[in-house]
DNA sequence: CGGTATCCTATGGGATACTG
DNA sequence: CAGTATCCCATAGGATACCG
């Protein structure tokens, strides 16, 4: 790998990543409060089950959501934001304003 | 388009555009000094042409690259960063910090 | 409810050859 | 040199049906 592409890395990967269609809303979806599956699935109306799915596990992987399945309550897992994503999302109150005035 | 969906379209199309491939790589090769295509195919060894062209394409409708055709050079075209792009990166700082801290 | 499986199409993008 | 044209394949992701 170039130096210039060891430079560009990072920011390319987590620009693609956050990129992606629906990872956003899923996050912002969370971000009123940890939810199962279904919940994401009602608010955002129209995402396909195997989608929402396979995002919420890129989420995971990514570490961006955390899942915790509670005993007792047959197989009922809700999501959560993490601490990944919290730290993250402080950068984005300037890139929203950035957007606001170029975008 | 939801209420949710009007909050994230803004920062999603961003990060999607700049998460596109040999995006950042073209933007880093022209930040050293304007250039002209082969420049860049010099710079970026394994780019398809085809490729090359059709992001530059979409950079300078992005707002983020501008080209400029020399007279009299039979046809050289230079391509340059614009302020829109310089007025962007001053956030990838901050964004590099993070990269570093948490990938 | 909380997902998986299957199928299908559209798009992305690499390889190669070509043109003014 | 500065691209464009053609072809071709892999992946993304929607539709729908199904399962424990």
């Amino acid at each position: 790998m170039s130096e210039l592409e060891k430079q560009c890395c990072p920011i390319h990967n987590l620009f693609s990543f956050i990129g992606k269609k629906w990872i956003l809303l899923i996050i912002k979806s969370i971000s009123e409060g940890c939810m199962c599956f279904s919940d994401i699935e009602k608010k955002l109306e129209w995402i396909n089950p195997r989608i929402l799915s396979s995002r919420l596990k890129e989420l995971e992987d990514f570490g961006f959501v955390s899942s915790h399945t509670k005993e007792n309550t047959k197989n009922k897992t809700i999501y959560c934001l993490t601490e990944k994503w919290m730290s993250f999302s402080q950068n984005l109150d300037s890139l929203m304003k950035w957007t606001k005035k170029w975008m």
